[in-house]
DNA sequence: TCTAAGTGGAGAAAAACTTTCCACCTACGG
DNA sequence: CCGTAGGTGGAAAGTTTTTCTCCACTTAGA
């Protein structure tokens, strides 16, 4: 949030993220809707994925379809506002854990229950295909996983979490955990996403004495694998995918 | 599938599920075909929601859309079908889990990963708003429902899963972990998803004495909780939801 | 070999979504 | 408190997606 609307409310001609520069300064109302839009487009993509229609997201966020259109022109304009917004939260909710609890296991359950409430984990994926990297938006990512992975390596030194946990099995639980579940939208849904989540810290514990564990299967999936998204994403259209399907 | 194909197969005049009943006995390739679709359209819905364009369940099995249009006239015959072979699957599963495994721990991990390979948790959600209960579906549901529940309250007699640990703690965690990732469809998605479940066994783990937990916070869902899905969902049309959203 | 059952794909009809336009508001500097 | 540049909602035209039917052709099975 932060970030972004300082992007904006700053935004001189500087030929950075939205393409288009703001003249100058915007009202406070346009302002204020502009963060609504954002925040029903977040909660949208993170149900639907990033082809919902953009006519819920106005309606949901309160405003008319030309208001959103105005400020978004294109569709890739809303999902890379959304992916600044939802980065920089992240990045904020990993320091903010880290500031806030001494022993790192801690800070680690701090922060993940903090991006679960924030129900932001769950935009990503969908958004990741659909806009091109470049240096802003890579910028803001970095800021958000550089913190992310040190509360993992300091948990670790501490010998409280697992060390074969790495980056992927955070993040990308996180993504799954704080998405909606399909279908009539589920009021117990928040609540028990949090329950789950316990379940599962107390899984990523470094384990007693008493149960010994297997070794965790499956694909390594750490903070460079993130990384490599970029180069992923960037050669790619928004089209179909290539391969065969599944 | 089974249970389905028998269904089909032998079908009489008797007016269930399908509410067309079939005449009497159907070409084999035909089988064959309907088949293809069902678990075709599993996929679909699974990956993109029940709306999913009918004409892509029929072009990913291999069949034309008039096939589909014959054998399922209306959309919710098709859920219903989906609705159907995945619930007799998910209790075969867990009755094999119970028959495999002597230790009960064990033989909810098999039967975990085993759901998790069919794919078959994360349509369910889906499915379920759009359905109206029946004394059949809500006979196979049953029939899913109480292996799984049995699976639980052994490994709990036996002191090995968490006894606060609840119906709803594994089957909504199985929709949300089976659930592939919104976006370009990920190569190491199903992996990672048994990495990550193996991370959450491991926290349904009857906690050892170095660690010392803290209750599981949250909402209640047990096994009479999806008893309850019933009533929930029968009063309701295929229309919007009525309340207001999320 | 015969035929009733089954099939695929074209394309009309309907639904959903996008995008523009304009008459009407309202924040905010003077 | 007033004028106005900046902002707004919603109707409707335009575009794309999706549904669903029809029919000439194929094939399982007796």
């Amino acid at each position: 949030m932060t970030a972004d609307s300082d992007a904006t409310a700053t935004a001189t001609a500087t030929a950075t993220a939205g393409a288009k520069a703001q003249p100058a300064r915007m009202r406070a109302d346009a302002l204020r809707n502009r963060e609504h839009i954002l925040r029903a487009a977040r909660e949208i993509f993170a149900a639907q994925g990033p082809d919902a229609p953009l006519d819920e997201i106005a309606r949901r966020a309160g405003v008319g379809v030309a208001t959103l259109y105005r400020r978004f022109p294109d569709r890739s304009d809303l999902i890379r506002g959304v992916a600044v917004e939802v980065f920089t939260a992240l990045g904020e909710a990993a320091l903010v854990a880290r500031d806030e609890r001494a022993e790192p296991f801690e800070a680690l359950r701090t922060f993940m229950h903090a991006a679960l409430d924030l129900k932001l984990g769950s935009v990503l994926p969908a958004l990741m295909g659909r806009v091109a990297m470049d240096e802003v938006l890579d910028g803001v990512r970095q800021d958000a996983a550089d913190p992310i992975q040190e509360l993992l390596t300091q948990a670790q030194a501490a010998g409280t979490l697992r060390p074969d946990v790495l980056f992927g099995d955070i993040a990308l639980m996180l993504m799954r955990i704080s998405r909606p579940l399909p279908g009539e939208p589920l009021a117990e849904d928040g609540d028990l996403a949090h329950r789950q989540l316990e379940i599962y810290l107390d899984g990523l514990r470094t384990p007693g004495a008493t149960a010994p564990r297997a070794e965790l299967p499956g694909p390594a999936v750490d903070i460079g694998w993130f990384k490599r998204i970029r180069a992923h994403v960037i050669g790619k259209a928004p089209g179909s995918p290539p391969g065969p399907q599944i």
